[in-house]
DNA sequence: TCAACTACTCATGAACTGTTGAAACAACCC
DNA sequence: GGGTTGTTTCAACAGTTCATGAGTAGTTGA
């Protein structure tokens, strides 16, 4: 993942809505949930979804595909874990208590 | 560090000025820099800066303190791996390929 | 006190983001 | 074909973000 790559994913994510729709197609999987089924899970509108599915995409961060009349939406994990890399590696150089906190959020005090 | 503060952060990183701030205050370390001399190294103007530190500040990235007649800033890594491990745990629910991503950036096909 | 230095604040305008509702498009069923 | 369901696109609007430049405030040393 380049800078642009991250820039576009962080964007992405920052934005209530994308968040919640990441929590949601996460633990979906590979199989997805169809536009519908998203809107009323997080009492979207439409147009509203479908703009912000458009951003998630666009970044990245999901995939959709068409079965029969529904667009089938799922995350790409592979994509957020990129993400996590390069904001690890490349932004904070495997700074030694950055990388503590993230795999070990419970310890050691507030920063 | 719950959602409010998960958005802020994400948000103080979605933008290229910020990110190259990040790149240059963590390996700085606990000691910082000066304002003048980030100003220096990124090719900011002043008030432009000021504006980016400010965004920075409010997310809890980064810290700031007077130092006679300079203002020294630094990272907070703890903030930055907060925001990791809320990404990764609460987001992705420590989706394990997300996970393996984070860890192992080489690995791997596209995702 | 003054000048020099360092950093911040403010107003402005351009560009971008996100919401809404209407319209359009696509796939299905009768 | 005509109606229905599912989804996207579009235009309009309000609100936010960001770059710029001018002005302001705090610190230091003469």
């Amino acid at each position: 993942m380049d800078r642009t790559q991250a820039l576009a994913a962080l964007s992405a994510l920052a934005n209530e809505t994308r968040l919640d729709l990441i929590r949601l197609l996460v633990p979906a999987g590979p199989d997805g949930l169809p536009a519908g089924e998203i809107a009323r899970g997080l009492g979207l509108s439409a147009s509203r979804l479908s703009f912000h599915l458009a951003a998630m995409e666009g970044a990245g961060l999901i995939r959709s595909r068409r079965a029969s009349r529904h667009v089938i939406y799922a995350a790409c994990p592979g994509a957020l874990g990129a993400l996590m890399a390069y904001l690890l590696r490349d932004c904070c150089q495997a700074h030694p208590e950055v990388q503590a906190r993230c795999l070990h959020p419970g310890d050691g005090g507030g920063d």
